[in-house]
DNA sequence: TGTGTCAAGGAGCATT
DNA sequence: AATGCTCCTTGACACA
């Protein structure tokens, strides 16, 4: 499996996208701002990342920012609902864990066995958290490549005007736009060319 | 309240 | 049989 890697300009831009994405996990008791980017990626170059983070306090670990160490936004790994149903938990990953996945990954999009093991323990995640979430960004990686290469199909065949009006052709770029991340829900074989379902 | 994102669940497949 | 992969799907969560 080939792996390509990124223009710098482009990882750097994914970076803060996804730093900024990522400030949403626990925006209700941190409210970390962008800026704080570059703190990050400084504290990151001066200190050794273990220091920075919690232990994780179990399988399905709670991960807390040491940014602010009262972050535990999700305090509780698995709890009850009122049916007495186990409630799936959803582990939200610090900043700076997610930082040195995004890292590892513009890197690698694969990890043997023993690179694995070293990144959870460094990390202070399961191996599964992390086997999964390299899983994860791969398949995340394809669709926005795929719809991003349909995309331009559809901007190319716009720009050499070939019978489209303009009311559809537009539709169908609104379409690209929205259905972004759900390449699987458009029918290419429709006779006006790719359909949503 | 609808929507987008994400970690995790799970089916199906390949490899060892 | 065990493991890891892809390809969705699910359920939790944050936000407009």
């Amino acid at each position: 499996m080939s792996d390509t890697v990124k223009p710098v300009t482009s990882f750097l831009i994914e970076d803060i996208l996804s730093i900024k994405d990522s400030t949403r996990f626990n925006s209700n008791c941190c409210s970390q701002k962008m800026d704080r980017c570059s703190q990050w990626k400084e504290e990151e170059e001066s200190e050794e990342l273990s220091t920075k983070l919690c232990p994780q306090e179990a399988a399905y670990g709670v991960q807390t920012d040491t940014l602010d160490s009262s972050c535990s936004s999700s305090s509780d790994a698995r709890s009850f609902s009122s049916t007495g149903k186990q409630k799936r938990s959803r582990a939200a990953f610090t900043h700076l864990q997610v930082l040195e996945l995004e890292k590892k990954f513009n890197h690698q999009k694969y990890l043997s066995a023993p690179e694995r093991a070293h990144l959870a323990s460094t990390l202070r995640l399961t191996e599964t958290q992390v086997k999964i979430w390299f899983q994860n960004r791969r398949y995340k990686t394809k669709r926005k490549q795929q719809t991003s290469e349909f995309c331009k199909d559809v901007y190319k065949a716009e720009g050499l005007g070939l019978r489209e009006d303009l009311v559809r052709s537009s539709l169908i770029t609104s379409f690209c736009k929205a259905y972004q991340y759900r390449p699987y829900l458009w029918d290419y074989s429709g006779p006006w060319g790719p359909m949503l379902w």
